[in-house]
DNA sequence: GCGAGTATGTTGCTAACAGCAACTTATTAC
DNA sequence: GTAATAAGTTGCTGTTAGCAACATACTCGC
């Protein structure tokens, strides 16, 4: 005899093709909310094509389940107002920043709006847990102040490959090796953790508020203190591959007959040769007279060759409409501004090239760790399909 | 007085959300059925994950529409044995391929099996109308004998840049710019046409039915007689950039400080190079002892060192499970089986390496065919919602 | 050769969701 | 103060996929 079906019948349930119908609406109501801000009701309407009663459905769950809330209409021309919706500012997401020798901590609101941050030293060689525990201190002061606000996960940047379950396969600035970081931050603070590549986080946070918003292939560079990163977006997400490791763009060979020293574009365009020469530490832009000194100028222009030769090949190969530079590359950028967008018009392949717009980012320093925060607000419980 | 909503009603309509469901159905359940050849019902419903109701549904259609048929079944085992569903044969796609020198027609099933196919000769400087016309004549007598046979549509396979619309943006070999390919043939053959760039075709072939096929992050990379050409995948799907230009990557710059016509990887790795040293054209592999000739070997290595190269930089940025080798690359590959998988695990940064397999097209010089004809089979009219 | 076992397709039914149309509400314009 | 306009709400409908019971068709073992 067959087992009775109705000891099945409480078990694990899975009508899920209409959840998942709902839940990539209730995702794409969340996402409007969240990216463009406070946005009336008639224009969530009208920008996801719904109907207004879908639209009420979708909203009613959002705000039964406390992630946004309604303002009072703002009118602007006849008829009923509609009623602004923004995010609730209640819930935060805590963001870590591990670099080698700094900590960066920072609250950060459902919306992409740092509360509170602060960056502390960290003493070389402290080990990943150490890091855990001194952001945890950390953030435990910065929300000492606000118990109105509820915690809902932890969102890592980290200067290295991170695969998809959280865990740093490599991290060469920082010497870390298969440290599964995730898991280890949801055991320090008893919240959701998810971890990545901070040149990833970077084009996450400059996509929803930054200079890639509104483009939906782009790709993101980003110059930071470890070298070169890039994340490209294709047709709105962010392209993975197979171990979530694309955009190690730094390491790309572009000058293969050079010295072992001088072959790769991060060895060629590195902030660390600028830094040599200019004899201090680099930290977002150049002082004034400091391109006036030629050695200096020629340097900068040697590397904007470089830069250009790179996104050359960059653009033939991903055809992205725009570019974003991060970091030290901005500040490149902005050494001869509109040069690098020139240059890879005229040099990628007709017509790839033609319509390329190369940008810096706009949310600066704090991209990364916005992004971070991101790491956990696009993956909130709403939109899990409600099994938990 | 707003207008009457009576007069509204037999307007577009479009409950679209269910629609898109049950397409999404259907386009699942075909794709299982055209790609794994036939398959048991009940294959695709633990495949699928779907209800057997609801596969029996959505088979219902298909089989209505005229798109698959059912075989009586191979039992296999206890039970009640599953029919076991294949794609119906009475429907073709054209399958067009111009190059510089030589026309590619072919009649090609639903479920990428060649039916018929002839190369002719074409005088340079044929127009793309011209290319058309002599295709149309071809394929008309390729039909001739088959009158059970109904076209469904044509697929055009371009060395060049094509966007999204089936326009030839910059086919350099060819000579053609801003060619309305696809709109062209649809008024010459009277049927639904599209064009793509000949490596996207061939990474199409491959992902279906060769050696792509179970990876959902690969890239194929094209040695063809115009140059390297490139096609990423990433999570399953093509990643099509801005305009549907990306896989320029024979363009990629490799060696930036020397000489101008040693600078990109397509003049570095260069099946013409490899034609002058051997005297001779190079159709798909190289003939017995020509490998031995030292001066043979040493270019076959040396293109094998820059070609490792540059699939290393694509490691790095793509980071995919696999790379398909194609046309000229393959037999390059096959020169030393193996060394460029050894090559680039040691050389690609840890561990995006690790786990890379390199492996050469299993369609060969087909798969740019079959492609051609995916393109049209990837988007049947039964997956487009039927508003047509 | 015939029944037990088993896997499969089929049939009515249910739940959920989005879309629609009519109704209600809230503001602007005259 | 009334008409016009636009937006949220409500009850209803159509479609879809999932479920459970049933019917079907084969294998295996005696």
């Amino acid at each position: 005899m067959p087992e009775p079906a109705s000891t099945l019948a409480a078990e694990p349930r899975q009508p899920k093709a209409t959840e998942q119908l709902r839940a990539a609406n209730l995702a794409r109501v969340l996402e409007l909310v969240r990216h463009r801000g406070p946005i009336a009701r008639a224009a969530l309407t009208e920008e996801t094509g719904l109907n207004r009663s879908t639209i009420g459905a979708v909203l009613a769950q959002l705000s039964g389940e406390g992630w946004v809330s309604a303002l009072d209409g703002t009118a602007e021309g006849p008829g009923r107002p509609s009623p602004v919706v923004h995010v609730t500012t209640d819930r935060v997401i805590l963001a870590i920043s591990p670099e080698i020798d700094s900590l960066e901590c920072a609250v950060v609101g459902i919306g992409g709006d740092i509360r509170a941050r602060r960056v502390i030293d960290a003493e070389p060689s402290l080990s990943p847990q150490g890091y855990l525990n001194a952001a945890h201190r950390v953030l435990d002061d910065l929300l000492a102040d606000a118990s109105e606000l509820t915690p809902i996960g932890v969102g890592i940047a980290v200067p290295g490959l991170v695969d998809s379950d959280g865990v740093v396969r490599n991290a060469p600035h920082l010497g870390w090796r298969e440290v599964s970081l995730a898991s280890a931050a949801e055991s320090v603070f008893g919240l959701p953790a998810r971890a990545a590549n901070d040149a990833a986080c970077g084009a996450l946070a400059e996509r929803s508020w930054g200079a890639a918003s509104s483009a939906s292939d782009f790709v993101f560079v980003n110059g930071g203190s470890s070298g070169i990163g890039a994340s490209m977006f294709s047709g709105g997400s962010r392209i993975l591959g197979a171990n979530g490791f694309a955009g190690e763009w730094g390491h790309a060979v572009i000058n293969a007959r050079g010295p072992a020293h001088e072959q790769t574009l991060e060895q060629l365009v590195s902030k660390r040769r600028m830094e040599r020469l200019l004899g201090r530490h680099f930290v977002d832009r150049f002082e004034t007279g400091e391109l006036a000194r030629p050695e200096v100028r020629a340097e900068v222009d040697a590397q904007l060759d470089v830069l250009a030769l790179g996104l050359r090949s960059l653009v033939n190969v991903c055809n992205p409409e725009r570019i974003v530079l991060g970091g030290y590359l901005s500040a490149l950028e902005l050494a001869r501004p509109g040069w690098l967008a020139g240059a890879i018009r005229d040099s990628a392949l007709h017509p790839v090239g033609a319509g390329v717009d190369v940008r810096t980012a706009q949310l600066g320093t704090n991209a990364i760790t916005i992004g971070a925060a991101e790491l956990i607000a696009e993956r909130l419980p709403v939109l899990e399909g409600g099994h938990a």
